[in-house]
DNA sequence: TAAGTTGGGAGAACCC
DNA sequence: GGGGTTCTCCCAACTT
């Protein structure tokens, strides 16, 4: 899924909520559609995970990585839960990320 | 108080 | 090479 170049870090993380492997890291909320949170003790080794995607040289933290997901609130693609280490994607970005995502299957 | 978490600005990397 | 977008990095403030 996404093996593409260009991935981007809401493609990703959509891959870690997508991944029964991971959810001891990040996952979904169940009560609210959207909303995800990350483990407060293995929210950098999602971040770690990141970074080696990226093949970036310095390792990922999640203060890096919740940087980036910061500017999405600009865009409209995330927002900040007003909760600890929890975020929540758009409508819209849920959406083409799902589609891309079933179409990868 | 300390640790953990969140937010801002500036610069680098990538694509057209 | 220029312009726009996305991501990385460092620092400071806030919350628990």
């Amino acid at each position: 899924m996404f093996a593409g170049r260009k991935v981007r870090l809401f493609h990703f993380l959509f891959e870690m909520l997508e991944d029964p492997n991971m959810a001891h890291c990040v996952s979904w909320v169940p009560t609210d559609a959207g909303v995800f949170r990350f483990s407060s003790t293995n929210k950098d080794q999602v971040a770690a995970l990141w970074g080696q995607r990226k093949g970036n040289k310095r390792p990922m933290t999640y203060q890096k990585m919740s940087r980036a997901l910061r500017n999405y609130s600009r865009s409209g693609e995330i927002f900040k839960v007003k909760k600890k280490l929890t975020y929540q994607f758009s409508r819209d970005t849920l959406m083409s990320l799902r589609k891309c995502h079933r179409g990868s299957l």
